[in-house]
DNA sequence: CGTACTATTTCGGTATACCTAAAATTTATA
DNA sequence: TATAAATTTTAGGTATACCGAAATAGTACG
């Protein structure tokens, strides 16, 4: 079954269940798309069964839902759109770290091929979006930077903030106020336990890995303590290695295995 | 009657209604608006409906539909958001004058208050889009310029070209290739009889109204025949008056008079 | 001044994308 | 392993915005 009719809703559908796959591999559920939606479940129900028709989706009843190469090229289209429209606003029109995300979101939808490509130009075709988040280039391949997230990491790791989860503007502006961004450098002091605050502290930006001596300060007012929810939008680069990269194929007929090399 | 909802098809209708009296009187018909929008009449017949009980239009069955204030009010908005972002694809991201009219069709849906008026301070707040047509503010005041279509006018009249209407994107090349654009200084020759062409002649932008003096160069590569379409699609600023303004109060009660002020 | 013609509206119908409630299936637990 | 609980699907229904065909209102002219 195939056809085209590409609506924005099924737009919506695709990159939900791309997203929930990008730094995690289990399949998403109805369930789980329905509450990211925010529609009923048995609306997804219904959509599910056409973007299957329309051959974008892989679906047995009661079983999770993933997507087909086709699903996938759409779903990287979404995202690229998304992503550069993001860096976009806030690079060419102040828009702030916090407010990009719904305005994407809508504009997604409405732009032409040629908008998108001329926009990635005047940016000098970036590969990353204000929270981190690699852009995919035209043809659908994607650069996953090795990061791990920080309820991951242990005592005593170092890092640079490579990603930080764009869901909700609240915790960006909190981040923001603490002196927390993208390629801020990270030392992991501890964990508190339950509750799930990590403490954490900044190290200055000249710091590099390469210099492994520990420029321990003896008493910081760079510490921090992050909540749960900070804990778990924070993604780290742990290496030296700046963008080791992983080229996703999305036109071969396998599924991309989109979990970072290590 | 009244109510907030406003969907794309209704700032549709609504920007297509004002915009037929934007530059003559006579109020839109239904089978006018239908064939503008591209749908069937009895879809017209519908949404009038629903627009009158939105308090947007007036109208008695069997008659023309004219904008309320409240109408006015949103028409002029999607006019300001169209226009504007005409004028941002041309300057800011390379989009050429025939591109720009299908590609703010659909953003003029999709962008949010906020983007259009940043949008608005990048450009430095224009007053007038790619093609000539005046951009309403952000409180809904335009300002039309005092011009003439060219078929309105006769032997010897000279002027700046004010407005290109953005209807058709081949005619617009077909201008540029001819070397007619928005500001180029024309002389009315005369008119050919029937077919609807007219002779003009280009005249240097050194050219002022103020020194009346004819630079009257003998033989001359700089005239043009335009052909019916051309002719009705340009406007020309026949006075010195370079800006002389009406400005158009959409919140009074009353409607606006449109026409330019002779 | 009535009839033919045109413009407009009304009347069933369609497609998309939702919803709630009920039925079916899977999973978890006692 | 049977039954309770949770998940997922189906069934029936809603709103928006279209359509074509039929009915109705207005206009034009012989």
């Amino acid at each position: 079954m195939k056809a085209t009719p590409t609506s924005s809703s099924i737009e919506d559908y695709v990159k939900v269940i791309y997203s929930f796959t990008e730094w995690q591999d289990k399949p998403i559920t109805s369930t789980q798309l329905a509450a990211r939606l925010g529609v009923a479940n048995s609306s997804v129900s219904e959509m599910v069964r056409k973007l299957k028709d329309q051959d974008l989706v892989d679906h047995e009843p009661y079983s999770p839902i993933r997507l087909t190469a086709d699903g996938l090229k759409l779903a990287l289209a979404m995202v690229r759109r998304h992503r550069l429209l993001e860096t976009y606003l806030v690079r060419e029109l102040d828009f702030s770290w916090d407010e990009v995300h719904d305005e994407a979101e809508h504009l997604e939808h409405a732009v032409s091929e040629t908008f998108i490509e001329r926009m990635s130009a005047k940016l000098g075709h970036p590969t990353r979006d204000p929270h981190g988040d690699p852009i995919p280039d035209a043809q659908g391949h994607i650069v996953m930077p090795p990061s791990h997230r920080l309820d991951e990491l242990d005592a005593g790791h170092r890092g640079q903030i490579a990603r930080i989860s764009d869901h909700d503007p609240e915790l960006l502006r909190h981040l923001q106020a603490n002196g927390l961004g993208l390629d801020t450098k990270l030392e992991v002091i501890g964990r508190r336990p339950f509750g799930g605050t990590l403490e954490v502290r900044k190290l200055p930006s000249s710091f590099s890995p390469s210099s492994p001596a520990v420029p321990s300060s003896p008493d910081d007012a760079d510490r921090l303590d992050l909540g749960e929810e900070a804990v778990l939008s924070l993604w780290l680069v742990t290496q030296g290695t700046h963008l080791d990269c992983t080229v996703q194929e999305p036109t071969a007929g396998s599924l991309m295995s989109p979990r970072n090399g290590r």
